[in-house]
DNA sequence: ATGGCCAATTTTATTGGA
């Protein structure tokens, strides 16, 4: 089974590589973040001719998250528990199989010291004490644009990054606190080289520069990890026509 | 050191992204 993690920045912009990428690189599962749009607004018939399902958890305009399935999705959850009708719409699971996938698009931060940082970070609070509820003996699958690298293996340059947005020691702390109850950052399980990243800056023309970041995450519980067979960053999809800010990253299930 | 680009809405500016 090939699951997909994918920050489109705008389902509906994004549909012109979204489509062609769906039917070349056949994906099982696909977790979407940043759709940008209600649930009414998704442009679902499009996707459902490719042979998925559909579950999303849009608002206008900011944040939303989806996940698309070829089989069908039970037990379709949204939000954190005890969220309000207002909350950022920001996390989505499904049990598809016997695997409980969740997308989640952690809060940006904006700037270290920002409200918007003391919000991500009690956010991030928050996630950990909902994946503490989870049941790590099962395949559980928590992937997405988490916002945070986990060192200086995924930054371009970790001396301009240090203790920046995505990079500081209480955003790293925060996303170790998540995987505690046993879950692992699957792209290093099979790659310790720096210099792989999953968003590329538009305004500094970053990824023609090759200048990234690694934020985007697959974080398995050990019966995923275990059937794990490769996890890939799709950098090609980031290159070319009205592109995403974030490549795709597929993890392969046995 | 600064700004750059992109998408959506509040649209010929503003907000947010990371």
């Amino acid at each position: 089974m090939k699951i997909a993690t994918w920050n489109v920045n705008s389902v509906r912009a994004r549909l012109p590589r979204l489509l062609p990428w769906l039917e070349a690189a056949k994906p099982d599962v696909v977790c979407l973040q940043e759709i940008k749009c209600l649930d009414e607004q998704f442009p679902r018939e499009a996707i459902e001719e490719l042979g998925y399902n559909v579950v999303t958890y849009g608002q206008k305009t900011y944040n939303g998250v989806a996940i698309l399935s070829k089989q069908r999705p039970d037990a379709v959850v949204r939000g954190l528990p005890g969220e309000g009708p207002d909350a950022q719409k920001r996390v989505i699971g499904a049990t598809i199989g016997d695997t409980l996938v969740y997308s989640l698009y952690v809060v940006n931060g904006e700037a270290v010291g920002s409200e918007k940082y003391a919000y991500k970070l009690d956010w991030m609070r928050r996630l950990a004490e909902f994946v503490r509820t989870l049941d790590v003996k099962e395949k559980l699958v928590l992937c997405g644009d988490f916002n945070v690298t986990f060192d200086d293996r995924d930054v371009y340059d970790p001396v301009a990054w240090r203790e920046k947005i995505l990079c500081s020691t209480p955003e790293r702390d925060a996303l170790k606190r998540v995987m505690e109850p046993g879950l692992v950052d699957a792209f290093r399980h099979f790659e310790q080289e720096a210099g792989h990243y999953t968003w590329w800056d538009f305004r500094t023309r970053g990824f023609q520069r090759g200048q990234g970041l690694r934020i985007d995450h697959f974080l398995l519980s050990e019966p995923a990890l275990s059937c794990a067979r490769a996890v890939e960053i799709d950098v090609a999809a980031r290159d070319g026509e009205k592109p995403s800010d974030h490549a795709p990253v597929i993890a392969t299930l046995a």
